[in-house]
DNA sequence: TTTAGTACCTTGTATTGCATAGTATTAAAA
DNA sequence: TTTTAATACTATGCAATACAAGGTACTAAA
């Protein structure tokens, strides 16, 4: 049996990683070994197959694009960095999160 | 078509309403439609489908328990109060929520 | 006795988040 | 030359939420 905290982080995760993306991406560009390393650096365990979905779909909604750049350690690189469209949203989405911040502050107070 | 910050809202929300219902009811007892009430107030609007089934899930988990109370302004209220374990899962979400604080801190910062 | 207000509950469903598992490519190391 | 490490990507499907909509039942007032 799964414990019940686990599931509790991973309910209040789901919608998170979408912002967490948009975060990291607001600072540099970053390919997605970056991305998961910055995450589980937060300690936020994330692994390539969440991920690449994830940077997918926001590319396709505007969000970000990519450029690729070689590396001598391995296949090129692909580097997302976050367009115009997705500052917007990185905006709309501080604001829910600092609502759901006063949200349980008022109710835990 | 609806707004995109409506629809951040409403993924972020996911998996807070129970965590919201134990800190409601972490100070007083209260029922259904008191509790929506009170989640109004701090901007989460809940409707009774909604919350009806979070109430006998936690309830059969053992976080809650009830009693009947009658009222003069209608039918019997049931008034829900949280149990020892549902103080203890309140805990463990107070843990969850500040890491996700944490981490979100982390990589806005 | 009908209506309005309050309260409780159930069912079905759209959404979708994300995990699991697997494939493909490149270059360096053995 | 083969293996390994690093990187990129895809497909499939489970699990869970929250909402909409509809139903039942009790009380009091018109």
């Amino acid at each position: 049996m799964e414990s019940n905290i686990d599931n509790v982080r991973a309910q209040m995760r789901k919608g998170m990683l979408e912002y967490c993306i948009l975060c990291i991406l607001a600072k540099r560009e970053a390919y997605a070994s970056a991305i998961i390393d910055e995450l589980k650096a937060a300690n936020l365990i994330v692994v390539e197959g969440t991920l690449y979905p994830l940077l997918i779909r926001q590319k396709n909604q505007g969000l970000l694009t990519y450029r690729w750049e070689e590396s001598t350690q391995g296949p090129p690189r692909k580097y997302y960095c976050i367009t115009d469209k997705g500052r917007e949203q990185l905006g709309d989405m501080d604001t829910a999160w600092q609502e759901m911040e006063t949200a349980i502050n008022t109710l835990r107070g």
